[in-house]
DNA sequence: CCGATAAATTTTAAGCTTGAAATAATTTCC
DNA sequence: GGAAATTATTTCAAGCTTAAAATTTATCGG
């Protein structure tokens, strides 16, 4: 997964980023695939279904497509499809609302509500058992460190 | 993308590994998703066909169908659709072997080689942007610890 | 009011991804 | 040697993903 630095490296050249940045892949690619067979297993859903649910368990009064899109960081046509095998299996429904037609309030059924509580708290567990590895410590600062990186690249986009 | 986390937190709880977890996974989508979109529009490439050319220039010998998979932590049958493509691109060369007829050796073609070298010093680039604003200290510490958390992990297996 | 522009969403085509089933070749063990 | 198990790979169906085009509805400037 991507490629071992090139450069010949004197200090605070690209390398060390480099380096980081295929330990961060590789880090997120190995739990990501971990949770997904977990949630395939135990739940029979997916892990985008699940961010769905998750993101509209934040927002119970509902959420636009677009909003799904912007904080899942999916494109707008994938969401569609999610939500609708959602819908399908009854977890979600989709309300036209009167001020705007273009848009719907996307929203959690009951169903919806007591299915994502049972598996979230099986995903918070599951988490917490990947990452056991680190410690208490290790595991605030680099929480830390890693939220000040997407506030810097927020900022500059 | 994933759930926030649900128990009300103790701490030392699953609460923080969750929200590392969470961070983790936003930064490296962030990071992906940019590099992604780089690798289209200046090299009308994709990053799945990017990881296997890396691959294949750290082993110049070659790899095994199976060794690429295992490499890049993505199913069999997944290898074998991109590798296609590249060789239909003649970037990339499978060799039948003598000794045990059931696998090939795949390999860079000079073309290949040449293709992604281009890549590589575009991509490294690209990474020491992205990651730029993080210092050169935080850079190694947090390398530092996501390998360890690597080898914790691949231990329990 | 009406045409142009913008915004929200869906559709489409191409490619990525998985897990499971199918193929093919090798190895193991009587 | 030959059946059975194992290994390497491909094929397949279903779903995820993107970027771009198309659709539908709102808004804005005459």
């Amino acid at each position: 997964m991507v490629s071992a630095p090139l450069s010949t490296g004197t200090p605070g050249d690209g390398k060390d980023r480099l380096r980081l940045w295929i330990r961060l892949l590789r880090a997120s690619r190995t739990i990501e695939a971990e949770l997904r067979e977990r949630l395939k297993r135990e739940f029979d859903t997916t892990l985008p279904r699940f961010d769905v649910l998750a993101s509209l368990y934040r927002q119970q009064e509902g959420m636009l497509m677009s909003d799904l899109s912007r904080f899942l960081l999916v494109s707008n046509g994938n969401v569609t499809g999610i939500v609708d095998r959602l819908v399908s299996e009854g977890l979600v429904a989709r309300a036209r609302r009167n001020g705007d037609r273009r848009t719907s309030m996307v929203r959690l059924t009951d169903a919806g509500v007591s299915a994502f509580e049972k598996m979230a708290m099986a995903h918070e567990g599951w988490v917490g058992e990947l990452l056991g590895g680190l410690g208490e410590e290790d595991t605030r600062r680099l929480a830390a460190m890693l939220k000040s990186f997407r506030s810097n690249w927020e900022e500059r986009e």
